[in-house]
DNA sequence: CCATTTCATCGCTATATTGCGATTCAATAC
DNA sequence: GTATTGAATCGCAATATAGCGATGAAATGG
């Protein structure tokens, strides 16, 4: 308990819940639209944007990776995040799909 | 600690983040389809469909609820649940726009 | 009245999330 | 080398979530 049976449904709905559950937070909200503006790559530019600490924004970002919305190359002693293409085109399709119904 | 600092994000920013969430589980994502699908409301027939017991689907129902994406009609002895059509367009629209950018 | 059905809610456990400060680690700067 | 900077991670506390069985409350059926 306290964990979600996932196995019990079906890949779709998996993949609709796991991408919201992504964006269901004002911080990783935040987040996606600055990188979407931005359009090239931030880095910790963010933490100044965001009204959190460095510790909380990082753990969001890697919620955020862990999801595949976004990519995290290291540049030096930077780390330059930017949207995931692909993986955002999927979810927009899959949310987009989603919310078509009725 | 534990509890989001919503306070410290836009208006919009905490919209999208609420409705992400109530779509962020497979359970909630599957409720929602079949409402979807059966137009017209149906009731605990959705704890047949969904392989969680009586209280977890109710759980479920509750917080979709609370995210005013689902309305619930007393009907003698059963409940009927159905989308609500007004919040749910918002919600699309609210979904779609944030995907669309970029 | 009592029994049954339908659903919500309580009470509980297990786990996950949010947030932060402190620490660590890698890369640069000196 | 040491110092500094950027960012991930650790460790912790507070809270939230997911799940279930049991109990409750309202409506129907007898």
């Amino acid at each position: 308990m306290g964990t979600t049976k996932k196995e019990l449904f079906s890949l779709e709905d998996n993949q609709v819940a796991a991408i919201a559950k992504a964006v269901g937070h004002p911080a990783r909200v935040a987040i996606l639209k600055q990188l979407a503006r931005l359009d090239a790559c931030v880095c910790g530019d963010l933490v100044d944007v965001l009204p959190l600490s460095q510790s909380t924004v990082s753990q969001h970002l890697k919620a955020l990776k862990e999801a595949h919305l976004i990519l995290g190359e290291v540049e030096g002693k930077n780390v330059c995040y930017c949207i995931n293409k692909e993986v955002w085109e999927k979810a927009q399709s899959l949310l987009t799909d989603f919310f078509s119904r009725r």
